[in-house]
DNA sequence: GTTAGCATGTAAGGAGTTACATGATTTT
DNA sequence: AAAATCATGTAACTCCTTACATGCTAAC
Protein backbone atom coordinates (compact mmCIF):
# COMPACT_ATOMS: atom_id res chain seq x y z
CA UNK A 1 0.00 0.00 0.00
CA UNK A 2 1.79 3.36 -1.33
CA UNK A 3 0.79 6.47 -1.56
CA UNK A 4 -2.97 6.53 -1.25
CA UNK A 5 -3.53 10.59 -1.88
CA UNK A 6 -5.97 12.31 0.30
CA UNK A 7 -9.40 10.88 -1.20
CA UNK A 8 -10.46 14.59 -1.66
CA UNK A 9 -7.96 15.44 -4.07
CA UNK A 10 -8.45 12.25 -5.93
CA UNK A 11 -12.12 12.80 -6.58
CA UNK A 12 -11.59 16.16 -7.76
CA UNK A 13 -9.14 15.25 -10.43
CA UNK A 14 -11.29 12.37 -11.79
CA UNK A 15 -14.47 14.13 -11.42
CA UNK A 16 -12.80 17.02 -13.30
CA UNK A 17 -11.38 14.48 -16.20
CA UNK A 18 -14.53 13.07 -16.65
CA UNK A 19 -16.28 16.49 -18.00
CA UNK A 20 -13.60 16.55 -20.15
CA UNK A 21 -9.44 15.76 -20.86
CA UNK A 22 -6.97 17.68 -19.95
CA UNK A 23 -3.45 18.69 -19.43
CA UNK A 24 -1.71 19.37 -15.71
CA UNK A 25 -1.50 22.55 -15.93
CA UNK A 26 -4.53 23.72 -17.12
CA UNK A 27 -6.28 20.88 -14.51
CA UNK A 28 -5.03 22.55 -11.50
CA UNK A 29 -6.73 26.20 -12.65
CA UNK A 30 -9.87 24.67 -13.12
CA UNK A 31 -9.54 22.93 -9.70
CA UNK A 32 -8.65 25.81 -7.91
CA UNK A 33 -11.58 27.93 -10.43
CA UNK A 34 -13.94 25.19 -8.76
CA UNK A 35 -12.82 24.27 -5.42
CA UNK A 36 -11.84 28.18 -5.53
CA UNK A 37 -12.51 29.09 -1.58
CA UNK A 38 -11.92 26.23 -0.50
CA UNK A 39 -8.45 24.83 -1.23
CA UNK A 40 -6.43 25.88 -3.80
CA UNK A 41 -4.00 23.10 -4.90
CA UNK A 42 -0.22 23.40 -6.05
CA UNK A 43 1.78 21.61 -8.64
CA UNK A 44 3.57 19.88 -5.89
CA UNK A 45 0.69 18.03 -4.82
CA UNK A 46 -1.18 17.77 -7.99
CA UNK A 47 1.33 16.39 -10.01
CA UNK A 48 2.53 13.70 -7.42
CA UNK A 49 -1.11 12.55 -7.61
CA UNK A 50 -1.54 12.21 -11.20
CA UNK A 51 1.85 10.06 -11.41
CA UNK A 52 0.06 8.20 -9.02
CA UNK A 53 -3.58 7.89 -10.49
CA UNK A 54 -1.56 6.47 -14.09
CA UNK A 55 0.14 3.88 -12.38
CA UNK A 56 -3.17 2.76 -10.89
CA UNK A 57 -4.63 2.62 -14.67
CA UNK A 58 -6.72 5.26 -13.43
CA UNK A 59 -5.69 7.98 -16.08
CA UNK A 60 -4.39 7.47 -19.27
CA UNK A 61 -1.84 10.07 -21.22
CA UNK A 62 -2.85 11.03 -24.56
CA UNK A 63 -1.58 12.22 -27.68
CA UNK A 64 -1.96 16.20 -27.44
CA UNK A 65 -4.75 16.90 -30.06
CA UNK A 66 -4.46 18.53 -33.25
CA UNK A 67 -0.95 19.40 -35.22
CA UNK A 68 1.00 20.68 -32.54
CA UNK A 69 3.82 17.62 -31.90
CA UNK A 70 6.64 17.59 -30.14
CA UNK A 71 9.29 18.03 -31.98
CA UNK A 72 11.84 15.35 -29.76
CA UNK A 73 11.09 12.26 -28.49
CA UNK A 74 8.96 13.45 -25.87
CA UNK A 75 8.19 16.70 -23.94
CA UNK A 76 5.89 19.32 -23.51
CA UNK A 77 2.05 19.02 -22.46
CA UNK A 78 0.82 15.51 -21.61
CA UNK A 79 -3.26 15.44 -21.93
CA UNK A 80 -5.13 12.95 -18.93
CA UNK A 81 -7.88 11.15 -20.04
CA UNK A 82 -9.96 9.19 -17.70
CA UNK A 83 -9.81 5.36 -18.11
CA UNK A 84 -13.03 3.00 -17.72
CA UNK A 85 -11.11 1.84 -14.57
CA UNK A 86 -11.08 5.61 -13.48
CA UNK A 87 -14.82 6.14 -14.45
CA UNK A 88 -15.78 3.48 -12.30
CA UNK A 89 -13.67 4.38 -9.58
CA UNK A 90 -14.95 7.99 -10.21
CA UNK A 91 -18.76 6.44 -9.62
CA UNK A 92 -17.41 4.52 -6.74
CA UNK A 93 -15.97 7.87 -4.99
CA UNK A 94 -19.18 9.48 -5.71
CA UNK A 95 -21.33 7.10 -4.16
CA UNK A 96 -19.50 5.97 -1.17
CA UNK A 97 -20.46 9.33 0.45
CA UNK A 98 -19.20 8.20 3.77
CA UNK A 99 -18.76 11.22 6.33
CA UNK A 100 -15.98 12.35 4.55
CA UNK A 101 -17.98 14.25 2.54
CA UNK A 102 -19.49 16.32 4.80
CA UNK A 103 -16.83 18.15 6.47
CA UNK A 104 -15.74 21.04 5.22
CA UNK A 105 -13.13 19.50 2.71
CA UNK A 106 -14.54 17.05 1.20
CA UNK A 107 -18.30 18.78 1.30
CA UNK A 108 -17.02 21.56 -1.26
CA UNK A 109 -15.72 18.74 -3.52
CA UNK A 110 -18.92 16.47 -3.66
CA UNK A 111 -20.94 19.66 -3.94
CA UNK A 112 -19.25 20.90 -7.25
CA UNK A 113 -19.23 17.25 -8.54
CA UNK A 114 -23.66 17.10 -7.66
CA UNK A 115 -23.79 17.60 -11.27
CA UNK A 116 -22.30 13.80 -11.97
CA UNK A 117 -23.81 12.76 -8.75
CA UNK A 118 -27.17 10.67 -7.76
CA UNK A 119 -30.21 12.37 -6.57
CA UNK A 120 -30.52 10.34 -3.54
CA UNK A 121 -26.40 10.77 -2.75
CA UNK A 122 -26.92 14.49 -3.33
CA UNK A 123 -29.74 14.10 -0.74
CA UNK A 124 -27.82 12.46 1.85
CA UNK A 125 -24.70 14.47 1.35
CA UNK A 126 -26.34 17.67 2.32
CA UNK A 127 -28.32 15.89 5.19
CA UNK A 128 -25.10 14.88 6.46
CA UNK A 129 -23.95 18.21 6.08
CA UNK A 130 -26.69 19.66 7.80
CA UNK A 131 -26.16 17.00 11.00
CA UNK A 132 -22.68 17.45 10.95
CA UNK A 133 -22.83 21.82 11.48
CA UNK A 134 -25.91 21.21 13.70
CA UNK A 135 -23.50 19.00 15.95
CA UNK A 136 -20.88 21.80 15.52
CA UNK A 137 -23.57 24.63 16.57
CA UNK A 138 -24.60 22.56 19.86
CA UNK A 139 -20.71 22.24 20.66
CA UNK A 140 -20.31 26.04 20.08
CA UNK A 141 -22.86 27.12 22.17
CA UNK A 142 -22.36 24.72 25.16
CA UNK A 143 -18.60 26.45 25.20
CA UNK A 144 -19.97 29.97 25.10
CA UNK A 145 -22.38 29.30 27.99
CA UNK A 146 -19.91 27.11 30.06
CA UNK A 147 -17.26 29.93 30.15
CA UNK A 148 -19.41 33.38 29.12
CA UNK A 149 -18.28 35.06 32.38
CA UNK A 150 -14.32 34.28 31.04
CA UNK A 151 -14.53 35.96 27.83
CA UNK A 152 -14.40 39.24 26.83
CA UNK A 153 -16.51 40.98 24.42
CA UNK A 154 -14.26 40.50 21.48
CA UNK A 155 -14.09 36.27 22.13
CA UNK A 156 -18.01 36.56 22.78
CA UNK A 157 -18.52 38.64 19.11
CA UNK A 158 -15.61 36.23 16.99
CA UNK A 159 -17.93 33.16 18.56
CA UNK A 160 -21.13 35.33 17.63
CA UNK A 161 -20.75 35.87 14.27
CA UNK A 162 -19.25 32.17 13.75
CA UNK A 163 -22.31 30.81 14.79
CA UNK A 164 -24.50 33.34 12.21
CA UNK A 165 -22.59 32.23 9.63
CA UNK A 166 -22.84 28.17 10.67
CA UNK A 167 -26.78 29.06 10.68
CA UNK A 168 -26.82 30.59 7.69
CA UNK A 169 -25.15 27.46 6.23
CA UNK A 170 -27.86 25.17 7.51
CA UNK A 171 -30.67 27.31 6.51
CA UNK A 172 -29.22 27.32 2.65
CA UNK A 173 -28.74 23.48 3.39
CA UNK A 174 -32.47 23.54 4.15
CA UNK A 175 -33.22 25.54 0.87
CA UNK A 176 -31.09 22.94 -1.21
CA UNK A 177 -32.55 19.74 0.69
CA UNK A 178 -36.70 21.12 -0.19
CA UNK A 179 -35.53 22.08 -3.51
CA UNK A 180 -33.89 18.44 -4.46
CA UNK A 181 -37.22 16.76 -2.40
CA UNK A 182 -39.18 18.47 -4.81
CA UNK A 183 -37.18 17.92 -8.17
CA UNK A 184 -36.18 14.43 -7.01
CA UNK A 185 -38.85 11.23 -6.96
CA UNK A 186 -38.98 11.74 -10.34
CA UNK A 187 -35.65 10.88 -11.13
CA UNK A 188 -34.33 8.97 -7.92
CA UNK A 189 -33.63 6.08 -9.82
CA UNK A 190 -31.09 7.08 -12.52
CA UNK A 191 -30.51 10.76 -12.40
CA UNK A 192 -27.50 12.28 -12.53
CA UNK A 193 -28.43 15.34 -13.81
CA UNK A 194 -25.88 16.63 -16.26
CA UNK A 195 -24.55 20.24 -16.35
CA UNK A 196 -27.12 22.64 -17.73
CA UNK A 197 -26.60 26.30 -18.10
CA UNK A 198 -28.71 27.18 -15.12
CA UNK A 199 -32.41 26.64 -16.59
CA UNK A 200 -33.72 26.60 -12.75
CA UNK A 201 -33.55 22.31 -12.67
CA UNK A 202 -31.11 23.16 -10.10
CA UNK A 203 -30.92 24.94 -6.99
CA UNK A 204 -33.31 27.82 -6.96
CA UNK A 205 -31.83 31.53 -5.55
CA UNK B 1 17.50 27.27 14.28
CA UNK B 2 15.24 24.42 15.63
CA UNK B 3 11.72 24.05 15.56
CA UNK B 4 9.93 27.73 15.24
CA UNK B 5 6.32 26.27 15.72
CA UNK B 6 3.77 27.95 13.61
CA UNK B 7 3.59 31.42 15.36
CA UNK B 8 -0.27 31.23 15.51
CA UNK B 9 -0.06 28.42 17.80
CA UNK B 10 2.27 30.41 20.08
CA UNK B 11 0.93 33.19 20.04
CA UNK B 12 -2.53 31.38 21.05
CA UNK B 13 -0.48 29.82 23.77
CA UNK B 14 0.93 33.09 24.79
CA UNK B 15 -1.88 34.63 25.13
CA UNK B 16 -4.31 32.69 27.04
CA UNK B 17 -1.58 31.90 29.71
CA UNK B 18 -1.29 35.83 30.05
CA UNK B 19 -4.33 35.67 31.06
CA UNK B 20 -3.97 33.09 33.45
CA UNK B 21 -1.25 30.17 34.60
CA UNK B 22 -2.37 26.49 33.67
CA UNK B 23 -1.46 23.42 32.73
CA UNK B 24 -1.49 21.96 29.29
CA UNK B 25 -4.76 19.70 29.61
CA UNK B 26 -6.62 22.31 30.45
CA UNK B 27 -4.74 24.70 28.06
CA UNK B 28 -5.64 22.79 25.35
CA UNK B 29 -9.67 22.51 26.34
CA UNK B 30 -9.56 26.45 26.70
CA UNK B 31 -7.59 26.82 23.30
CA UNK B 32 -10.07 24.80 21.41
CA UNK B 33 -13.01 26.83 23.28
CA UNK B 34 -11.69 29.99 22.11
CA UNK B 35 -10.03 29.46 18.24
CA UNK B 36 -13.18 26.42 18.76
CA UNK B 37 -14.91 26.39 15.05
CA UNK B 38 -11.36 27.46 13.53
CA UNK B 39 -9.20 25.06 14.27
CA UNK B 40 -8.62 22.38 17.12
CA UNK B 41 -5.25 21.47 18.80
CA UNK B 42 -4.13 18.32 19.62
CA UNK B 43 -1.55 16.97 22.52
CA UNK B 44 0.33 16.26 19.46
CA UNK B 45 0.76 19.35 18.94
CA UNK B 46 0.18 21.01 21.91
CA UNK B 47 2.79 19.29 24.22
CA UNK B 48 5.86 19.88 22.05
CA UNK B 49 4.67 23.60 21.64
CA UNK B 50 5.29 24.07 25.25
CA UNK B 51 8.53 22.14 25.18
CA UNK B 52 9.79 24.51 22.89
CA UNK B 53 8.58 27.69 24.35
CA UNK B 54 9.83 26.10 28.16
CA UNK B 55 13.37 25.60 26.20
CA UNK B 56 13.41 29.56 25.12
CA UNK B 57 12.19 30.73 28.45
CA UNK B 58 9.23 31.58 27.36
CA UNK B 59 7.01 30.07 29.84
CA UNK B 60 7.78 28.72 33.07
CA UNK B 61 6.54 25.61 35.07
CA UNK B 62 4.85 26.07 38.39
CA UNK B 63 4.36 24.06 41.47
CA UNK B 64 0.39 23.86 41.10
CA UNK B 65 -1.19 25.94 43.29
CA UNK B 66 -2.96 24.60 46.65
CA UNK B 67 -2.33 21.57 48.55
CA UNK B 68 -2.20 19.15 46.10
CA UNK B 69 1.53 17.31 46.56
CA UNK B 70 2.92 15.27 44.07
CA UNK B 71 3.89 12.17 46.19
CA UNK B 72 7.14 11.08 44.46
CA UNK B 73 9.69 13.54 43.22
CA UNK B 74 8.14 14.76 40.27
CA UNK B 75 4.94 14.05 38.29
CA UNK B 76 1.04 14.68 37.75
CA UNK B 77 -0.06 18.60 36.77
CA UNK B 78 2.89 20.94 35.20
CA UNK B 79 1.48 24.50 35.69
CA UNK B 80 2.64 26.97 33.09
CA UNK B 81 3.05 30.73 33.81
CA UNK B 82 4.73 33.45 31.66
CA UNK B 83 8.12 34.82 32.27
CA UNK B 84 8.62 38.11 31.46
CA UNK B 85 10.52 37.53 28.84
CA UNK B 86 7.44 35.61 27.71
CA UNK B 87 5.36 38.99 27.98
CA UNK B 88 7.68 40.58 25.93
CA UNK B 89 7.39 38.06 23.11
CA UNK B 90 3.56 38.53 23.21
CA UNK B 91 3.68 42.00 22.94
CA UNK B 92 6.14 41.77 19.78
CA UNK B 93 3.47 39.12 18.31
CA UNK B 94 0.17 40.94 19.17
CA UNK B 95 2.21 44.31 18.09
CA UNK B 96 3.41 42.67 14.43
CA UNK B 97 0.48 42.27 12.76
CA UNK B 98 1.75 41.41 9.71
CA UNK B 99 0.13 39.75 6.12
CA UNK B 100 -0.25 36.57 8.25
CA UNK B 101 -2.78 38.10 10.49
CA UNK B 102 -5.00 38.24 8.14
CA UNK B 103 -5.25 35.09 6.85
CA UNK B 104 -8.21 32.95 7.71
CA UNK B 105 -5.52 31.09 10.47
CA UNK B 106 -4.38 33.94 11.91
CA UNK B 107 -7.12 36.35 12.07
CA UNK B 108 -8.97 34.18 14.48
CA UNK B 109 -6.50 34.17 16.89
CA UNK B 110 -5.55 37.63 16.35
CA UNK B 111 -9.24 38.62 17.05
CA UNK B 112 -9.71 36.35 20.26
CA UNK B 113 -6.60 38.20 21.86
CA UNK B 114 -8.17 41.98 20.68
CA UNK B 115 -8.51 42.07 24.04
CA UNK B 116 -5.08 42.61 25.11
CA UNK B 117 -3.99 44.18 21.82
CA UNK B 118 -3.60 48.10 21.07
CA UNK B 119 -6.53 49.85 19.29
CA UNK B 120 -4.56 51.06 16.54
CA UNK B 121 -3.23 47.75 15.45
CA UNK B 122 -6.51 46.38 16.35
CA UNK B 123 -8.11 48.95 13.27
CA UNK B 124 -4.96 47.52 11.01
CA UNK B 125 -5.80 44.21 11.59
CA UNK B 126 -9.40 44.40 10.76
CA UNK B 127 -8.56 46.94 7.51
CA UNK B 128 -6.10 44.11 6.65
CA UNK B 129 -8.18 41.18 6.34
CA UNK B 130 -11.19 43.45 4.71
CA UNK B 131 -8.55 43.91 2.17
CA UNK B 132 -7.90 40.69 1.77
CA UNK B 133 -11.59 39.28 1.65
CA UNK B 134 -11.96 42.16 -1.25
CA UNK B 135 -9.10 40.76 -3.35
CA UNK B 136 -10.64 36.94 -2.73
CA UNK B 137 -13.90 38.09 -3.96
CA UNK B 138 -12.56 39.87 -6.96
CA UNK B 139 -10.69 36.78 -7.77
CA UNK B 140 -14.05 34.63 -7.04
CA UNK B 141 -15.68 36.67 -9.43
CA UNK B 142 -13.83 36.88 -11.94
CA UNK B 143 -13.58 33.17 -12.02
CA UNK B 144 -16.85 32.69 -12.60
CA UNK B 145 -17.38 35.27 -15.20
CA UNK B 146 -14.78 33.74 -17.16
CA UNK B 147 -16.34 30.11 -17.02
CA UNK B 148 -20.01 30.80 -16.24
CA UNK B 149 -20.38 28.72 -19.63
CA UNK B 150 -18.31 25.93 -18.18
CA UNK B 151 -20.34 25.58 -15.15
CA UNK B 152 -23.15 23.64 -14.26
CA UNK B 153 -25.85 24.69 -11.61
CA UNK B 154 -24.11 23.37 -8.49
CA UNK B 155 -21.25 24.49 -8.81
CA UNK B 156 -22.56 28.12 -9.86
CA UNK B 157 -24.70 27.66 -6.46
CA UNK B 158 -21.57 26.87 -4.62
CA UNK B 159 -19.78 30.31 -5.68
CA UNK B 160 -22.59 31.90 -5.19
CA UNK B 161 -22.99 30.84 -1.55
CA UNK B 162 -19.54 31.28 -1.10
CA UNK B 163 -19.17 34.67 -2.22
CA UNK B 164 -22.40 35.73 0.14
CA UNK B 165 -20.14 34.41 2.71
CA UNK B 166 -17.47 36.68 2.08
CA UNK B 167 -19.62 39.42 1.52
CA UNK B 168 -21.13 39.10 5.31
CA UNK B 169 -18.00 39.03 7.09
CA UNK B 170 -16.84 42.16 4.77
CA UNK B 171 -20.22 43.77 5.97
CA UNK B 172 -19.24 42.27 9.89
CA UNK B 173 -15.74 44.07 9.30
CA UNK B 174 -17.26 47.26 8.15
CA UNK B 175 -19.32 47.73 11.58
CA UNK B 176 -16.73 46.55 13.75
CA UNK B 177 -14.07 48.60 12.52
CA UNK B 178 -16.85 51.95 12.44
CA UNK B 179 -16.98 51.07 16.09
CA UNK B 180 -13.47 50.57 16.66
CA UNK B 181 -13.03 54.43 14.81
CA UNK B 182 -15.80 55.92 17.03
CA UNK B 183 -14.68 54.39 20.50
CA UNK B 184 -10.89 54.29 20.20
CA UNK B 185 -9.43 58.18 19.08
CA UNK B 186 -9.39 58.75 23.03
CA UNK B 187 -7.41 55.38 23.93
CA UNK B 188 -5.31 55.60 21.15
CA UNK B 189 -2.06 55.92 22.30
CA UNK B 190 -1.75 53.59 25.47
CA UNK B 191 -5.73 51.55 25.47
CA UNK B 192 -5.85 47.56 25.65
CA UNK B 193 -9.21 47.52 26.74
CA UNK B 194 -9.08 44.48 29.04
CA UNK B 195 -12.10 42.18 29.39
CA UNK B 196 -15.09 43.07 29.80
CA UNK B 197 -18.40 41.54 30.80
CA UNK B 198 -20.39 42.92 27.79
CA UNK B 199 -20.51 46.33 28.53
CA UNK B 200 -21.29 47.58 25.38
CA UNK B 201 -17.54 49.41 25.04
CA UNK B 202 -16.82 46.24 22.55
CA UNK B 203 -18.57 45.80 19.25
CA UNK B 204 -22.23 46.46 19.31
CA UNK B 205 -24.47 44.15 17.98
C1' DG C 1 -9.97 -2.78 43.34
C1' DT C 2 -11.31 -1.54 39.02
C1' DT C 3 -13.22 1.44 35.70
C1' DA C 4 -13.37 6.22 34.01
C1' DG C 5 -11.41 10.34 33.16
C1' DC C 6 -7.54 13.61 34.11
C1' DA C 7 -2.84 14.48 32.62
C1' DT C 8 1.55 14.19 30.08
C1' DG C 9 4.19 12.81 26.50
C1' DT C 10 6.36 10.51 21.94
C1' DA C 11 6.79 8.25 17.28
C1' DA C 12 5.17 7.66 12.90
C1' DG C 13 3.12 9.37 9.24
C1' DG C 14 -0.32 12.05 6.30
C1' DA C 15 -1.28 16.02 3.42
C1' DG C 16 0.27 19.59 1.47
C1' DT C 17 3.40 23.86 0.53
C1' DT C 18 7.59 26.33 -1.04
C1' DA C 19 11.42 26.58 -3.58
C1' DC C 20 13.90 24.89 -6.91
C1' DA C 21 15.18 22.90 -11.59
C1' DT C 22 14.09 22.58 -16.30
C1' DG C 23 12.18 22.97 -20.87
C1' DA C 24 8.67 24.73 -24.50
C1' DT C 25 5.99 28.36 -26.55
C1' DT C 26 4.45 32.78 -27.34
C1' DT C 27 4.94 37.67 -27.30
C1' DT C 28 7.49 41.90 -27.84
C1' DA D 1 16.75 37.06 -29.16
C1' DA D 2 14.92 38.40 -24.67
C1' DA D 3 11.20 38.26 -21.66
C1' DA D 4 7.03 36.39 -20.25
C1' DT D 5 4.25 32.69 -19.49
C1' DC D 6 3.01 27.99 -20.17
C1' DA D 7 4.20 23.41 -18.56
C1' DT D 8 6.19 19.58 -15.94
C1' DG D 9 8.43 17.74 -12.21
C1' DT D 10 11.15 16.85 -7.56
C1' DA D 11 13.12 17.45 -2.77
C1' DA D 12 12.93 19.29 1.46
C1' DC D 13 10.35 20.84 4.81
C1' DT D 14 6.11 22.37 7.74
C1' DC D 15 2.55 21.54 10.47
C1' DC D 16 -0.48 18.85 12.26
C1' DT D 17 -3.03 14.37 13.53
C1' DT D 18 -3.43 9.59 15.03
C1' DA D 19 -2.19 6.10 17.73
C1' DC D 20 0.27 4.64 21.23
C1' DA D 21 2.50 4.47 25.98
C1' DT D 22 2.20 5.78 30.64
C1' DG D 23 0.79 7.19 35.21
C1' DC D 24 -2.26 9.65 38.63
C1' DT D 25 -6.78 10.46 40.89
C1' DA D 26 -11.49 9.99 41.85
C1' DA D 27 -15.82 7.40 41.87
C1' DC D 28 -18.46 3.26 42.26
Amino acid sequence: MVGQRSRVLELAILGVLHETPMHGYELRKRLNTILGAFRAISYGSLYPCLKELLAQGLIAEEAPDGPAKPRSGRRSKIVYRLTADGKERLQQLLTEAGPAAWEDDGFGVHFALFGQTRADIRLRILEGRRTRLEERMDGVRGAIARTRDRMDSYTLELHRHGLESVEREVRWLNELIASERQAGPDEAEDGTRRPDGGTGAGPAG
